[in-house]
DNA sequence: GAGATACTGAACCTATCGGTTCACTGTCGC
DNA sequence: GCGACAGTGAACCGATAGGTTCAGTATCTC
């Protein structure tokens, strides 16, 4: 019953399956080709894979013999709003010292 | 080994951390009155929290035979960062539309 | 057809995750 | 001091993660 965001983070919590997705955004690639700079298993790269597919951030096409990947990054836009609901917490020192200023300002017109 | 980025993703990969980080954005709470709406065990609560506090995402402070956590939100900054690194992805549709009225615009003047 | 290439599936391993129960340590209120 | 309350630690459990090896299936090249 886990969703796909559960599904998502938990994908990019793994540095393995963040460098395919860094290797993806320079363009699609085979499998093969992805997994070499990687010192593993091509079956354990492709459970790697495997993960990414499942929460729908890579796309496979297959031709032939060959399994091309692509970088579907739609999903960590899932991500990337559920950590916006944050923003305002890691600002929150910045804002106070904005607010300083304002008011240092606000004083000496 | 692994790295902080890994742990602050794998902490929030889970919907029931999500949820206390949910409710800590309303404020600071003591650990039990944290746990109470969750159907879990406040041992197996707990775990949570340590692996929240691994992550550098909760801080908690003792006083006396209680625990009150406070949400720390500054790592999810780290992710939002990585996460951005991808945003042209996701927003590749809408800047072609863009460049499709954009070019319109100009064909028109 | 033979041999190399590009994967895939199954079985296995160890470590970790998410949860439990039970026993324990402090601490507070009376 | 005693009982309730807040939380922790240890042991255990089944499921999953992340890796391996080995054998198999297509597919391409010659």
């Amino acid at each position: 019953m886990a969703s796909n965001l559960d599904h998502v983070m938990l994908a990019i919590s793994d540095p393995t399956r963040r460098a395919i997705i860094g290797r993806l955004a320079r363009g699609p690639a085979r499998i093969s080709d992805v997994a070499r700079p990687f010192s593993m298993s091509l079956t354990g790269f492709c459970k790697h894979v495997r993960v990414l597919e499942r929460a729908g951030l890579v796309q496979r096409t297959r031709q032939g013999r060959e399994n091309t990947l692509e970088l579907s990054a739609e999903p960590l836009r899932d991500v990337a709003r559920w950590i916006s609901r944050y923003e305002r917490f890691w600002n929150a020192r910045l804002d106070r010292l904005a607010g300083f200023f304002a008011a240092k300002q606000e004083k000496s017109q």
